[in-house]
DNA sequence: TTGTAGTTACGAAACTCTTCGTACATTTGT
DNA sequence: ACAAATGTACGAAGAGTTTCGTAACTACAA
């Protein structure tokens, strides 16, 4: 694996908007963009720019107008967030990190029994569900 | 509530070991970055005076050496966190969140026991424990 | 052809973060 | 008393981020 560095939270908006969207134009993404945030159309397409640049983001030249695509997914993101707030934040103890996810964002019941099953898969990995 | 700013990933190093050590001198808070970094005295002095202006840390000056207190608690800044990550990386799913956070870091079986018994208190908050 | 609209590329300004040098004050040791 | 050590304050340089103006290219319509 390559870049390891975290994307900036302005990057982090744009990434979003590609997990939502798929491939996309500059257009597309400056126009919902814009929806929650006023700023120009090449202040959008700069930072598509420098994210290609960073690895962020690949593009397809072929035709004018290009298309960007994430260079990561979604999940992948998540992931690599996650990480990173145990390490800095919750050192060894992702349990800890649960309950604070779980005591400010009540999760509905169905959630529960998803976390509950996977839990039992965790400590017994031979039981098929 | 006043400040919402986010602390920096350099004031965040300096945060955790407030919250390890509780107040503290700058000279003692340099001691221990210097361990893992290599940074000069006047560089940490200036990151906790900046630190105090944005209300993250507070500070008696009564003696010429100020003693520094985080104005957080470890708690809240991991609520903070927690809720931060949520907001722009799992939308409306804290259990998206929860699985990644178990998935990649493998809780013991005590941690997930607590897990559980959490889960359990949370589904039904009647029952004693 | 000519002009209008949509696109990319680029440079620079404004801002923040990090780092450190320097000045100056206070305490301590000899 | 004097020098050394230790402390605070402050300014500024360098790097990274965010913003936008301007130039240049292309497509298309009048």
């Amino acid at each position: 694996m390559q870049a390891k560095k975290k994307p900036t939270d302005s990057e982090l908006e744009i990434l979003q908007l590609f997990w939502e969207n798929g491939p996309s134009t500059v257009r597309s993404i400056h126009d919902q963009l814009c929806i929650r945030k006023v700023t120009g159309y090449t202040t959008t397409l700069k930072l598509m720019q420098i994210m290609f640049e960073k690895g962020l983001l690949t593009r397809d030249e072929s035709a004018k107008t290009h298309i960007y695509t994430a260079a990561i997914s979604r999940k992948a993101g998540q992931q690599q967030a996650v990480n990173r707030l145990i390490d800095t934040m919750f050192k060894g103890s992702p349990a800890k990190l649960v309950m604070h996810a779980l005591g400010n964002h009540q999760p509905s019941t169905e959630e529960i029994d998803q976390i509950k099953a996977y839990l039992k898969e965790l400590q017994d990995p031979t039981a098929k569900h």
